[in-house]
DNA sequence: TTCATACTTCGATCGTAACCGAAGCATTGT
DNA sequence: ACAATGCTTCGGTTACGATCGAAGTATGAA
């Protein structure tokens, strides 16, 4: 009866609030157990295994065995660029969960987004590169410029690496509390990488808040000052 | 239990058959009547209505009373742009319908994305316009130059009108046949009224295709040459 | 080998929401 | 005034899927 793609799939597999709930933790990027996830949503193991089972029918999440262990993680970038969006979306009309309590401000600074750094850092690190001809942003698509490779590698951060990947290098990722783009891809991932190898942030243990160092975060504002107000 | 947007009510909503297929035809931007709907859809007018009322709640829908009639139409471009981030994740992870039937060679050359131009005509129309200096975009975010405001003038559209408009004039929308960016926002909508006022071309009865006339595509390939292949 | 942990599968229950037909309003046309 | 059209509301049925506990499988530890 229809054209195009089938957006009721998707919808279903998200519409479901245990299945929402262990989506949005694995947008913290971590890849989590089958009862770690079923914990967080409020579940049992039984019930979560079942859920999980149908994200990765659907291909929203993949498994990776360990030991004795299950890990499940997003199944891609795409995935995440695809919730990120779709929170947004939803932030913007106010669906909000509960009270934004007082972890947002944290949140709304710098967090996670799957793999990669978003939030106000986030933002301003991909409108800093952009302003100094270090990535170039086509719609959805960005690149990065020769001045571009050497100011990465000035961060320890191996280019041609990462072009040898199948994975795009640079993509832009839209962030629900900024409403602004900021740097998705594999180079996205190997700078957040980078910040937490170096011991300039942490992870949160329970959020998807990244927690800078007073010093990182100067190292990180000298790397990427910020822009004048516009 | 949780932090950041909800995102299962909004995927709730889409995830239902009968409400998706609704609003798959509503991105084709015109405002259509419950009874329409439910044809479309495949269920009585009375199921139609109830799904109607819970798409309207949750704000992706808005209706327009006009005599005896009931106008649906979605409830304003950030939906749009949402749909169709979803139909371009889900149509790139093979959630197909059916058939790509003989319509969809026609869907992919150009079809209306809500109230805008998409598909291989309408990102060519942005690669075209951005080439040529007249639009700059930066993230999702794009503007009109003072040369691409001359070339509006040209064209015939008003742009000092659109700017009075609280809505965005530009924005970049993600087109889900081409996976590249195209213009929405006022001027997206402004310059698909136009080619059709113009005679350039007409919307499609039955779909979301969007079909030039031979002399309608010669002009309007002259308006916006073709980029050399890259 | 034996036990413990991590997870899946099975079977059964339960609640919700999708669905339809009929009846009720509202608006337009005659 | 009366009929016709367009849609909503109501009541009742049905089906699907979310949920849990218990039993089954696999891996690792003792």
């Amino acid at each position: 009866m229809k054209e195009g793609p089938d957006i009721a799939q998707i919808g279903a597999l998200i519409g479901d609030p245990a299945r929402a709930n262990m989506l949005t933790v694995l947008m913290g990027g971590r890849a989590l157990t089958a009862t770690e996830l079923a914990g967080a949503a409020g579940i049992t193991l039984s019930t979560a295994s079942s859920h999980l089972a149908k994200l990765e029918a659907g291909g929203l999440v993949s498994q990776r065995k360990q030991g004795r262990h299950r890990y499940f993680a997003l199944a891609d970038d795409e995935v995440g660029l695809m919730l990120e969006g779709l929170m947004g979306f939803a932030a913007h009309r106010g669906f909000l969960r509960a009270r934004p309590g007082p972890k947002d401000p944290a949140l709304r600074k710098a967090r996670v987004c799957y793999n990669h750094l978003a939030g106000d850092f986030g933002v301003r690190m991909l409108d800093r590169l952009v302003a100094d001809g270090h990535v170039s942003v086509d719609g959805d698509d960005a690149a990065l410029t020769a001045e571009g490779e050497a100011k990465m590698a000035g961060i320890g951060i191996d280019v041609t690496g990462l072009r040898s990947q199948r994975r795009p290098v640079c993509r832009t990722c839209l962030d629900w509390s900024e409403r602004r783009s900021h740097l998705a891809g594999s180079l996205g991932e190997a700078l957040l990488s980078r910040f937490i190898e170096t011991g300039w942030a942490r992870r949160s243990e329970d959020s998807r808040a990244i927690h800078f160092t007073p010093k990182g975060e100067r190292q990180f504002l000298d790397l990427f000052p910020l822009p004048e107000r516009r």
